[in-house]
DNA sequence: CTGAAAGCGCTTACAG
DNA sequence: CTGAAAGCGCTTACAG
């Protein structure tokens, strides 16, 4: 492997000095039209790449952005999210030869450390943030960093004014409640996420604003930490009620759980959906394979990721950007919510 | 927020030049005890951290791995296998200080193409090399782009002789196909991964070879691209046979596959295990959540991380470094697997 | 429109 | 054991 070509012989070849070639394979203006065609030729000729380091030290930018995943190992495998939601970063990214630098933590002081490191090695330009929390200390975090940010989701409290790309969950529950509700449903379980979690809250919230909207009462709400272990733990519980006030349908809020949660009615005995009606959150691949096939709101996590990562390229690059709402997704229904047997 | 510290500050402050105060943090022979205190301290009095660019740019080291991941986005998004293995990557990665570069594509050019980008950029200073081909191209490409790379499990023409981490997957398979037959079942099936991968291909023969060893031959054999649709449709196709010739029981590559198939057996009013037996391959968080219980064969992705990460940072910091051999994954019996009906 | 030079923040021979 | 200096490969004012 010969050495790799530097600014210095694409210089050479060109017949100017390095500087030049700087300005005109940056685009920038005063360079003649007929020198910087034979710059840029020179370059491809030579198969030239800046070097990263180089015009990282002297930039003081890294060409990368930063995704920090604080969850449960288990949690995480499980969830289809952020395999999707990255995919779609990643589409966007390559696009614009920027890199992903990904970390993986399980506790909140490692996550703290995680940007603290991006930052203070200048890893990285900005950062998703993802699964915010209410009273989240990252927004204050970054700013003391100095770390450009886009939350999924908006920051109730956010003084810093990072910019947002919104997927409202709301309607997704709202439209679940309805359709059971319709279905001729009246006692309903919430089996949520933890409650740290705003997405999680709001997903709760929405549960009882629409129970509430049609004169009803949650039956019963429990609270998890998103694995399906917990999802069926909960179902487990639901379940054990006396027939007369158990519940004929379950809203969970992620599909692992619901599914999970639909084992372990059929292992109680339980017919899916006469005896139980259930609805999961994000739609993942799987749902429509389960037996029976389950009712999920649909997220887009893949296009969350492109919004996500443009509107950080645009904060990074022009030092802002505006927020994105994505259209909200819908209730796709299948064959896991029925009438109740009453 | 303030400038960074440069290490000229900790050298203004430890009263030495700059070269020393290098050589100190970098533990190199050849600084008095008490100067190098005396730099420690000062570093530490800074919240001196070195610019990574700055020494990128020295050493011509990224102190970052990356992870080029080639699958379909649906695929990957149900397979919890890439979201483990990177827990156990970033566990290591993380307490030495380096980042970890991810690229997801979509084809072979966009693969290629990515290995190049980290390459010519600079970005990465090893890859793992995972999803190995039947003559894969990938080894000489890197060979090419002078990248050191780490293979999960090995690339039999490797002339290039990478290091490898192998967690044996035959043994998994294998215990499978005893487990059935000594239930009792003599017409199975197995549902595989693309024969373009050699996992896929693997599991395969170490199927055909565990019947063979019973006197026994593969009642069918289905290919997929390992997504839980493919694996419904396969499943469909096998429960269509007239009764007389329809397998008992099904071996499945991997477990959303296996999941599917679960779903549409009982979709089509078979029950499980009664009329037919399933066992899946990774044993996911779900298998032990669903109805019935999945039988499944256990691998550690996130084990297997953390060892390729260790190999990989071996072999860029030394030059070289050793294969690993991880303890074959053992089968976890559960529920979906019982003795056929007759 | 173009060139020469300084600077980014480190590491690393080379002297002493 | 320590210092002074060159060099990594870019970008960017500053002159001309």
């Amino acid at each position: 492997m010969e050495r790799k070509p530097t600014i210095i012989d694409v210089a050479q070849r060109a017949g100017v000095s390095k500087g030049l070639v700087s300005f005109a394979l940056n685009g920038r203006p005063g360079v003649a039209p007929e020198t910087r065609d034979r710059i840029l030729q020179a370059a491809d000729e030579l198969g030239f790449r800046p070097s990263i380091a180089a015009r990282s030290l002297s930039t003081r930018t890294s060409y990368a952005l930063g995704l920090v995943v604080a969850r449960d190992p288990e949690v995480i495998a499980a969830d289809p999210f952020f395999p999707s939601f990255i995919s779609g970063v990643e589409r966007v990214l390559a696009a614009r030869g920027r890199a992903l630098v990904l970390s993986v933590v399980t506790d909140d002081a490692a996550e703290a450390e995680a940007y603290r490191a991006m930052a203070a090695d200048g890893r990285v330009d900005g950062v998703f943030l993802t699964d915010l929390r209410a009273d989240d200390e990252r927004p204050q975090l970054l700013a003391e960093l100095g770390l450009p940010a886009v939350t999924l989701g908006r920051v109730p409290s956010d003084r810093s004014r990072l910019p947002a790309v919104v997927l409202d969950d709301t309607p997704g529950i709202t439209e679940a409640v309805r359709h059971l509700i319709g279905l001729g449903h009246r006692r309903i379980a919430h089996v949520a996420g933890p409650s740290r979690l705003l997405h999680a809250q709001r997903r709760r919230q929405a549960f009882e604003d629409a129970l509430a909207a049609h004169g009803l009462a949650p039956a019963r709400i429990l609270e998890t930490d998103f694995s399906a272990r917990e999802g069926a733990n909960a179902t487990s519980t639901l379940l054990a009620d006396p027939a007369d006030e158990r519940v004929t349908a379950i809203v969970y809020a992620n599909d692992p759980m619901a599914i999970a949660g639909l084992g372990v009615a059929q292992q109680n005995g339980f017919r899916l959906p006469d005896d139980l009606s259930i609805t999961g959150f994000d739609d993942s691949e799987i749902a429509d394979y389960v037996y029976p096939s389950l009712t999920s709101a649909r997220t887009r996590p893949s296009q969350w990721g492109q919004e996500a990562a443009r509107t950080l390229l645009d904060l990074v690059e022009h030092g802002s950007a505006s927020d994105v709402d994505l259209p909200p997704a819908g209730l796709v229904v299948r064959a896991s919510t029925a009438p109740p047997r009453s």
